[in-house]
DNA sequence: CCATTTCTAGACTGCTCAGTCTTGATTCTC
DNA sequence: GAGAATCAAGACTGAGCAGTCTAGAAATGG
């Protein structure tokens, strides 16, 4: 194999990113992803064999590539020192994160395909909220065994301030366009709210229930 | 045109509706839209023009069409005579109706279209979860008047209250296929928890703020 | 500097499918 | 029941595209 090779497998892996987020599975052609990166179709096929085989090695490297960007340093939160702060840290990444073309355009990409490949949506949603959520979990069950939270059910509470969150604008995002992505000020307002109602409804009891009654739960 | 016209298009209507929705628009050919419904291509034709101009038709018609089974009755909730109650009402039917085969396949198959038609995406962000936040937003700043909640941007808090509410089970729902539509009960339980954390997180304060300190913003 | 391997350029095949056309049957109107 | 419109069945056209093939250029290695 020459050196070249591996910078031309790049380039082809790069060209046909930016279409298929761009335009989906259906409309891309091998020609045109050799026209863009300046390759013969035969190559592209001495590489990857098939369109669908390129496509699927793509998004899963993608898929798994934004879980180490996202996660790679598994958060540690002292529920004695600041655990607002470190939380607002971590979901702020998070969200900055997903909220990024490439990651929007592949959550598009892989719900379009779902018909044809469920496994890539399978795994974005493994490696994605799924993951996001257990470890919001895990900060949760601290939290709240150091007494700072009062959460019944853990994993619904996690899941619920993660969509507090990524709720709004992640929908936002997907049905509207790139063009409706918020900005760093935008998405650090998002999380300083979620935190406040998730940390003021949570908040342990002193001896009293507010003054709300809670009716009919059946 | 003859009588049975109209049945002949209504039933195209429904084949197209059941294969768009099953596996997107690229896969789904005239000829296999005729055979189902027992249709000649022709006539398809003479209905609707083309391919294109079906799949409009019937994704406008189910956009406005849901909007129409969610939200009839535009609910009215009374501050003073159990507020919960009547949220609880809305959000359990909210959630049923999005969580619907039919509407999960449509906010696919649009979110697979939209960059080929950005508008079929903006029309049911309109009709869906934008109108959706737009009448809780109505209830919340009722609540918030009569002194039953405390939210400084009802707007901001609706959306919390929905996605806290939809976030979870419509992202499951997209991403793993119809078999994660969760049942009645657990649409339920989602509800109440949802409800419970918000009006607890927005109660209002009687006079000391509570415990917990509330550091760092900036 | 020659032999081998890898690349390029583009022609070519085969298939799928949107949309049209033909022909003949069926149904409605009067 | 005659004439007019509509419909069914399917053949046909033309375009687009995945994947293959060929011939030759260019790089590699000895």
């Amino acid at each position: 194999m020459r050196p070249s090779s591996l910078q031309k497998r790049e380039a082809a892996l790069r060209a046909a990113e930016r279409q298929f987020l761009a335009t989906g599975y259906e409309s891309v052609t091998m020609d045109s992803i050799a026209a863009e990166c300046g390759i013969a179709k035969q190559t592209l096929y001495s590489h990857f064999g098939s369109k669908r085989a390129l496509f699927l090695e793509l998004v899963t490297a993608e898929t798994v590539g934004t879980r180490r960007t996202v996660l790679s340093p598994p958060p540690r939160v002292d529920p004695h020192d600041e655990p607002r702060s470190a939380l607002r840290e971590l979901l702020v990444g998070q969200l900055a994160a997903v909220l990024t073309p490439n990651i929007v355009g592949l959550r598009r990409l892989v719900i379009g395909e779902l018909p044809r490949s469920p496994e890539l949506a399978e795994a974005l949603y493994e490696h994605g909220p799924k993951r996001a959520i257990a470890t919001l979990t895990g900060i949760v069950r601290e939290l709240q065994s150091a007494g700072v939270l009062r959460a019944a059910d853990p994993e619904r509470a996690a899941a619920q301030l993660n969509w507090m969150v990524m709720g709004e604008p992640l929908n936002r995002a997907m049905m509207l366009g790139d063009a409706a992505l918020p900005d760093r000020a935008e998405i650090e307002a998002q999380v300083d709210l979620a935190l406040e109602l998730f940390f003021d409804g949570l908040a342990p009891r002193p001896a009293a229930p507010s003054a709300a009654g809670h009716p009919a739960h059946a």
